[in-house]
DNA sequence: CGAAGGTTTGATAACGATCAAGGAAGGTGG
DNA sequence: CCACCTTCCTTGATCGTTATCAAACCTTCG
C-alpha cells in the first residue's frame, strides 16, 4: 500500500507550471524526514499529516494539510519532517527547479506560507498553554468551517447548533498532533460525551451537539 | 549542513523597495494582535519576540526573530501576533502595498517565511513532546551557532568546549516561549547550575561549560 | 536606604503520563 | 457464517512531572 502514482490530469494552480497529479492511499509516505528535497506538493483532495521524530521514538503531528496547502518546501536540501496521507489523497507535484522560475507560483507560495504560519502560531498556543480538554475542543472546533475563528457567524439556527465531522485521524495522530497521549486523548472525548457535548457515532466520526458549547472549551473565550 | 545564509539577510533587501528603517527601544511593542496589517518588517539588528494571549491572561512566545528574519505577514487584514523587541532593534519596515508589486521581494519572502516554518516545526516538537529540562537545553542551544543542529561541527578545540551567551530574555519570557512557568524554568537552570553544566554569571547572561554535554540533554540524542 | 522588579526556593497539589487489562470493530481464512 | 486475529480504543489504578501557592532573596536605581 506504497500509493502507487497514477497519473490523472487535474486544473489546479501547478497544473499550469507543470505539475503531475499523483494518487495516494490512505497512511501512505510521500516522504521521509531527511530525504533530499525534490518536489513542491499541493494538496488538491484529502488530507496530509507532517510530523517529526525524536531519536527515542516521540512523534509530534505539526501540520495537518488540507485541500489547497503546499508542503515540500524545505528551504534546504532535506525535508524538515515526514508527509504521510490521513486519506486518499490527490496530489499535484511539480519540481522544485520549476519553482524557483516562475514568479507566479512564488507569489502563491507567500500568500499559502503565510496562512500556515497562522495556524503554526495557533498551534504553538495550544500546545505551550493549553489544557487537554482545550486542546481537543479546539480540535474538534478546527474541523467546523466558519466556527470558532474570529469571523465565527455563531449557530445558524438557534434551536439546532449540531455539527456532524470526521476525523480522518486514529486517536494515536490526534494525540501525536495535541502533544498528549492516546488515553489521555480517549478520556478527553469519553468525558464530552459524559458530559452532552458530542455523540461519538463510531471512533472517528463524531457529532457535536452544541457547537456553541463545545466553543466555549477552547480556552479562546 | 548548509551554513549557508539562513534568511538572505543584508541590509540591502528593504530598504531598495522603498522601506525605511527605524529604532526601537527595549520592550517596545512594534504593533499588536489583532492591529490592521500595513506593513511588513524586517528585523536588521536586536532581538524582537512575537506571542498571542489567551482571554484569561496565558502568553505563548510563538517566535523568538533575528537579524534577517521578517514579520508582519498575517494572511489576512489583522497581525496574528504582537511583535515586541527584546533589545534595541533596528526594523526596515515597507508598506504592505510594496510588497504585492515587487517579483524579488516574494522570492525573498519564500525563503524566509520557509526557514521560520522550519524553526515552527522544531519548536512544536519542543512544545509538545519534550520535556522540561529538554526545552531549557534546546533553548540554550539554540544560541550557540553551528551546534545542536544536523549540521554540528562539534567542539573545536576537544578540551575547551565551552561558550558564553546573552539570553536578552527574562525568565518569564523564557517561560513563555518554552511553554512552562518561570518557576521551573527557574529550577531547570538551578539544576543545570549544580550539575556543572552551566555557570550563571548573570541572570541572563550564562556560561556553558560543555556544549557537547548540553546537547546531549535536548532529547535529540 | 528603601523600593521595585525580577529571580530563586520550598511545600503542596493537580493534571496528565504511565502501566495494565479488557473490549469493540474490521479483516481473513476455514 | 463463524472463529480467530489484529488493530485500535477505552477504562482503571497509580506515579511523576510540572503547576500553583507562598515567601524570601538579589540587583538595580532613585
Amino acid at each position: 500500500m506504497t500509493g502507487a502514482p497514477i497519473c490523472t490530469p487535474s486544473k489546479t494552480s501547478f497544473s499550469e507550471f507543470g505539475g503531475k497529479a499523483v494518487q495516494y492511499d490512505t497512511h501512505a509516505v510521500i516522504y521521509y524526514e531527511g530525504d533530499p528535497a525534490k518536489r513542491l506538493y499541493e494538496l488538491v483532495k484529502g488530507s496530509v499529516m507532517l510530523y517529526k521524530l525524536l531519536p527515542d521514538g516521540r512523534r509530534q503531528v505539526v501540520e495537518v494539510l488540507r485541500p489547497g496547502d503546499i508542503f515540500g518546501l524545505a528551504g534546504s536540501d532535506e525535508n524538515d519532517c515526514t508527509a504521510e496521507t490521513l486519506t486518499n489523497a490527490e496530489i499535484q507535484e511539480i519540481d522544485l527547479k520549476q519553482v524557483e522560475r516562475s514568479d507566479a507560483l512564488q507569489r502563491t507560495l507567500t500568500r499559502c506560507l503565510t496562512n500556515q504560519m497562522r495556524v503554526l502560531h495557533e498551534h504553538a498556543v495550544l500546545l505551550g498553554r493549553k489544557s487537554a480538554v482545550e486542546r481537543v475542543a479546539s480540535f474538534l472546533m478546527h474541523l467546523v468551517p466558519d466556527r470558532g475563528g474570529v469571523g465565527c457567524v455563531g449557530p445558524i439556527d438557534d434551536s439546532d447548533d449540531g455539527f456532524d465531522l470526521r476525523l480522518h485521524m486514529t486517536r494515536q495522530e490526534i494525540a501525536d498532533y495535541l502533544g498528549l497521549t492516546i488515553e489521555t486523548v480517549s478520556r478527553v472525548v469519553s468525558d464530552l460525551k459524559r458530559r452532552g457535548v458530542i455523540r461519538v457515532d463510531r471512533a472517528d466520526q463524531i457529532h457535536l451537539n452544541k457547537v456553541c458549547s463545545l466553543c466555549q472549551m477552547t480556552g479562546m473565550h
